[in-house]
DNA sequence: ATTCTTCGCACCTAGGTGATAACT
DNA sequence: GCAGTTATCACCTAGGTGCGAAGA
């Protein structure tokens, strides 16, 4: 494997897989001239998981009457990993080959049919659809750190015209971009699957001068969110690992500070919670307007 | 220091603190029958924050257009640290001599002056006054990890009479203790003593068999949180690591399934914002019932 | 005039309160 | 009856929606 990247198309997503470059070379263009995979190069960590899991499974388990570190996974701790002894370094090597399932992916393709816009505002924007996913094919005693971003998607600025999307010059200079680590990293590939992966959290912008961590977007420009699975153990050995990447090209959408496309609304109040009030149907006050 | 409690009193709180002793043995008592300070014993990983911090301080910072890991912190991001060179090792010493400021302590103390009674129930309650705490003294460039556990504080059980609390018996068999680990945790020194360190999300219950990872309490018991800090990069190492445990005896408190002490149920509902129903002043429905 | 952005708003979801009555 | 527990409720906080008027 080289420096660069290597798209591969894998039936279900566009997966992207490379080991860190050497430190400061822009690296090829992912989608565009935007940021690289990795913040930073340098050379990869492989497998620098293993020395730091404790022998005993302590942490997550009554012992001899010892408190136990349950509060970090939101819903029950995983079984008890005992019974299975762990194999010994040299042993029958667990399974890494990690695949992605978006979720919702027949509502993402409702969108995308009209040409997905996501609004960005001043105080943070969450997505909708929400940015879900599950995944298989993790070592499930490894540890991981799961990550997104949003890059653009090409070097146009776009306007709607006429109820279509046309282009409208050349892009605007890119903003920084964020990477946004999910809250439970890092956690084990038993713990990543065993639960489907929510970027709900993830919050939009178009202030530039944000200081929540919240990902700048340039208005009427196309975006491309990417998911990102790291084998890492701590969020400082991010810049010296690999990424595995995962692109749904359905989930790609357009920024927008006000809604351009009718049909996007509707399909925003009809499935988001949050808009129920704008429903024609049920308690909503829609009717009366 | 010997494997054993050394309790300090420190002006504003009492402080605890020891290295891990061997896997399995009971420690002395840090109040009553009770956990130990830290779950597993063993020797300490004293000072390993040092290797694992970047020498660029990549993952914060922009660098040559990469991107930046910044949804770690809730607030900003902590500035920019490149002026003040780091020290070599063998260089000056970083300050690592924790002290805690409890927050709210005079609320704390209306409580405490007719027994403070904290509700538990199946399905997991807050606390209030919630327990917040200001830190300093910590070495701003290494990492730590916080946590709470409530720990009994006598071995009796309690009953409310005649408007008193009055022992009656010898305590019910303690449950399995569990740490709440601070959310944020681990993060560095500076980023800890930015800000005020909330354990409000806590939640007891007496349902005993939780698998939410809430602490787990006896009804009329009395209870002691406590407050710990751990110079530690990651949540595998805590077993290992070294305790600083702060308490305060303003913050002892009887578990109960319903409030037995009016003063204690209009204190709640003056200062909780989620009770302000319950106010007689203001727009509450209470004028009319 | 046109296009895009900002702000306050009514209307929701989600969940933290003590009161109360029923239950054990 | 008594003492303690549980479930449900109205009433809050906190914050995520698109709308529509006003601003740039």
């Amino acid at each position: 494997m080289d420096n660069f990247l290597e798209p591969c198309i894998s039936g279900d997503f566009t997966q992207y897989s490379r080991t860190s470059g050497v430190a400061g070379v822009r690296l090829g263009p992912p989608l565009f001239p935007t940021a690289p995979l990795t913040p930073l190069g340098s050379f990869s960590v492989p497998g620098a998981q293993g020395s730091l899991t404790l022998g005993h499974d302590a942490p997550r388990h009554h012992r001899r009457g010892a408190p136990a570190f349950v509060n970090r996974a939101a819903g029950p701790p995983p079984e008890d990993p005992r019974p299975s002894e762990r194999p010994e370094a040299g042993g029958a090597a667990e399974e890494d080959d990690p695949k992605v399932h978006l979720e919702a992916r027949e509502l993402w393709r409702q969108f995308h049919k009209y040409g997905t816009e996501m609004v960005i505002t001043k105080s943070g924007r969450r997505m909708f659809p929400p940015f879900r996913a599950r995944c298989t094919g993790l070592d499930r005693r490894a540890r991981y750190i799961l990550l997104m971003d949003v890059v653009a998607a090409d070097d146009c600025r776009y306007k709607f015209h006429n109820c279509r999307w046309m282009v409208a010059g050349k892009a605007d200079p890119e903003m920084p971009k964020r990477m946004y680590i999910h809250p439970d990293s890092p956690a084990t590939g038993e713990q990543w699957m065993s639960k489907v992966v929510n970027f709900n959290k993830l919050k939009l912008t178009n202030n530039i001068s944000d200081k929540h961590g919240f990902t700048i977007l340039n208005s009427m420009h196309k975006y491309q969110p990417r998911f990102h699975i790291v084998k890492a153990n701590d969020i400082l050995k991010l810049p010296y690992s690999t990424f595995k990447s995962f692109l749904f090209s359905e989930t790609e959408f357009i920024a927008v500070t006000a809604y351009q496309n009718d049909k996007i609304t509707q399909l925003k109040i009809d499935n988001n919670p949050f808009a129920k009030g704008f429903r024609d149907t049920g308690n909503g006050r829609r009717e009366k307007r």
